[in-house]
DNA sequence: CCTCATAACATAGCAGTGTTATGTATTGTG
DNA sequence: CACAATACATAACACTGCTATGTTATGAGG
């Protein structure tokens, strides 16, 4: 009977070889686990299903975070708010954001990444139903939009090229992005200024 | 003595089968190219600095591409142009894309990323010239903050989770850029949606 | 309770990877 | 022309993911 414990351990210590900047290897994976190397290819079916499983995990990870920001009366603020919990968490984790978004994206259950971007267009519809952007703007394009800004910037920060301070443009993009949806320029601004940092 | 033609002859084939979405391996590198595997050692100092170098040619490429967009009287539509340019290049070559940005962000010439971006920034400075960016934007400060919006654009279409068709999100998401830089709604849309298609 | 087919396990081995050590040839130089 | 340095080729090494082959444990049917 395969052991969804095992299961979990194997995904749990391949996050944290991850985090660690180990490299994770069929072998290294399993050692002093006590299982043997044959249980990564009955649980996941080889390496493959194993990087598939961890991207599942991510979003599940993420989604998690992103369930902790509770609506408040501002909701453009609780927008910009969930972007910068997609960007703690992407640099929390660098290397499983990475591999979220690695060549091959493939997922056991692909509704897990609309799941996540679910969070940013309920938002956008609170904004829209507060008055807050313009009627007729697409909910579920404004997220899209949005989860572009927030994906450019942490990919670009977690890969290297940019510095952690570039993070900090986040607040004109986002600002920007919600202004042209039909919100007050000063008043947003303030919105997200509040939501950016916690 | 080295021979600089080897060099190029190893990257063109690497680039040739990473576009042909063939695994880059040592050995399937050199073979049928007469050289052996040490070459690689002598050339590029084993498999890392061949991927270096590639990231090396994936920025002077793009440089390439973007240079071919020449300036016209209207430079926000020029700024849409090369952005435009920046995600037709990124997808032609999804995997070199993918390479350039990979884990371990590493230069031979760092002032090449710089100089593919300073291509946005002149492009600013000629919108803000023309008067079509209010005073007192910072041109880095903006070129920087497109950049972040292409990057998030080609990285989440060249992975798979956004399908092409999302490319045309680049129009509202520079236009909102740009707007809030200053420059007027209805002729900022207007100039971006033309340099967008060529 | 016993039987026995099925599934999970451990071990050993295989083809492939990047790398390095060693020997050979070629090249540039005093 | 002699010789040191460098590029090259070959072979081996440690490692990778994976698979074939036993071996053990589990659970259903009579």
């Amino acid at each position: 009977m395969k052991d969804p414990a095992v299961r979990s351990l194997l995904i749990d210590r391949a996050a944290q070889m991850l985090a660690a900047r180990q490299p994770v290897t069929l072998r290294s994976l399993v050692a002093g686990t006590g299982v043997s190397t044959m249980a990564v290819y009955t649980y996941f079916d080889g390496m493959d299903g194993l990087w598939t499983a961890m991207r599942q995990e991510g979003f599940t990870r993420l989604a998690a975070r992103l369930a902790t920001i509770t609506p408040s009366e501002d909701p453009v603020r609780d927008l910009a708010a969930l972007g910068a919990a997609y960007l703690s968490n992407a640099l929390a984790v660098p290397d499983l954001y990475r591999v979220m978004f690695d060549a091959g994206f493939e997922l056991e259950n692909p509704a897990a990444a609309d799941d996540t971007l679910h969070y940013l267009v309920r938002g956008v519809e609170r904004a829209s139903a507060a008055g807050r952007f313009r009627a007729g703007v697409d909910p579920l394009e404004l997220a899209t939009q949005a989860w572009m800004i927030g994906h450019g910037l942490a990919s670009l920060v977690a890969t290297g090229p940019l510095p952690p301070e570039a993070l900090a443009h986040g607040v004109p993009l986002l600002t920007a992005l919600f202004v042209s949806a039909g919100d007050a320029p000063d008043r947003c601004r303030r919105s997200v200024e509040l939501g950016w940092r916690p």
